[in-house]
DNA sequence: TTGCTCCTCACGTCACGTGAGGTGGC
DNA sequence: TTGCTCCTCACGTCACGTGAGGTGGC
């Protein structure tokens, strides 16, 4: 029970480096069982020893210290096992998405077949609607959890979706990968829905569409030959990106089955 | 062709941020087509726009900078698209590395059946070796070259292996993640071998001895019990930490099958 | 006394992000 | 003229790694 270990059989013992042990220390994720009065050592009880081995897992799958220590202060062992495995799903869901950047890689170098370009006067409409500043990682999990909270409320004020899902991406969005979203999910009316904050007008306008086919890790292929085309023509126009989730997670399971309409906003032509 | 695009505009049609490009011209790993000379501004070309949705998937692998940069410099798309698909192995494998580990996080979570411990005296023996100074990420790959090579050697030189391949880690490998590694494949006898600097004699000892069952990823476990065990007995003793590879990677395609020996140095017991 | 292991600053690295402060064209 | 988009420093962040310079016990 009481054996101590100096840092550098502790690192041998548990496959932490020295340098990290000492760091862990400062910010005070594994702080050493004891320290020597005298030499100022660190002392590690063999104890320690299954901790660290949960934390070098962790740092292995690039979580950070700061979570990792969430994880940590939980001490009754059944909810913290809990929290670890719903950490470890959200590890699955990063490495599936990795599997898919390879896989558009992949596809990338083999030519991408570019869709074709459609122009579409899309009318304005009424719609509930979510806004908020979502940072670009966080972005497909809010929209998951915002069209699901749409649904809801829809199904709750008993009326029925006019047409695909769809949101509209503000330029910081993409430029500093930060700012206004808004989720929509058009409706023929808003009667009875009691909380304004809900309802929504989504301007209509001018737009160029191109269909992306697949998972949104790929997507940027189907921005990169729209906004060409735009450019080429010269007919771009200033306004939020629009994109249609024609076929979305909530219709199937087959990330291949997706179909997400890209719009850009274009210029009226003149006479 | 010709046809510029503003920063912005580009970031748009790349998801790659602002900061990003800007981060990417500083080190030459992007440069914009032009500048703009009266205003500084930069300005991107569509021709552009693939290399960056390169780059970007890349980087969402986690892919050094200069090593895509490499990649981005061969000219002949044929030799790039290998050159790629090779680091994509790479990234696989780095993949598969971590589904392991979360593998062996659960089974850490589940109580890892700790295995016997052995005392057992490891005699000397003659044997071929390299040995090298290696960096902890590098280890796996430099020791399944270099036992390939050994085992070249003995097939040149008409030799047999007489027991499992072993290496023997300084302890600033464990410590600073970087050390002294000596991977050897024993041999009852070194007669006929011309090249020198690969004979070795690797000193036997007395250990303790614990089998790791499967695959790396999770040897730490093994470390931790058989340093406690060696820790609550007050038997350490100095010297480098040695492994035999009972069932190495040549043996089995089976990860669970793998059977490694972790033997730690103790001291002689007094009478 | 020599070596060994440990210690504490202080600074470097990598890939950007975060402001501050300022400029040019519609 | 106002806004907008862009610009360049300079510094911050995260998780350590890299020395420099120094101490205590066998």
């Amino acid at each position: 029970m009481g054996s101590l270990l100096m840092i550098g059989e502790f690192s041998r013992m548990t496959h932490l480096s020295v340098k990290a042990l000492r760091h862990y220390d400062d910010v005070g994720l594994l702080k050493p069982a004891g320290v020597d009065p005298g030499s100022g050592y660190r002392l590690y009880s063999v104890a320690q020893i299954p901790a660290a081995q949960v934390i070098r897992r962790f740092r292995d799958l690039d979580m950070p210290i700061d979570q990792i220590k969430e994880v940590l202060v939980t001490e009754d062992p059944n909810t913290r096992d809990k929290v670890i495995l719903q950490h470890l799903g959200n590890m699955q869901a990063k490495l599936d998405q990795t599997q898919s950047t390879i896989a558009s890689l992949r596809a990338l170098l083999e030519g991408g077949a570019s869709g074709r370009v459609e122009h579409r006067q899309i009318p304005s409409s009424t719609a509930l609607a979510i806004r908020a500043r979502v940072g670009w990682d966080d972005a497909e999990g809010w929209l998951g959890t915002v069209f699901e909270a749409l649904h809801a409320a829809l199904e709750r004020y008993g009326l029925t979706r006019s047409g695909p899902d769809g949101a509209l991406y503000s330029d910081a969005f993409f430029e500093a990968h930060d700012g206004e979203v808004v989720a929509f999910t058009p409706t023929s009316t808003a009667a009875g829905v009691d909380d304004r904050t809900l309802i929504a007008h989504v301007p209509g306008g001018l737009y160029v569409v191109m269909m992306h086919e697949g998972p949104f890790a790929g997507i940027d292929t189907t921005y990169g030959a729209a906004g060409s085309y735009v450019t080429e023509q010269a007919i771009a126009a200033p306004g939020p990106i629009r994109e249609n989730y024609v076929v979305s997670g909530f219709e199937t399971d087959d990330p291949a089955a997706l179909r997400t309409e890209v719009c850009w906003p274009i210029q009226v032509p003149r006479s």
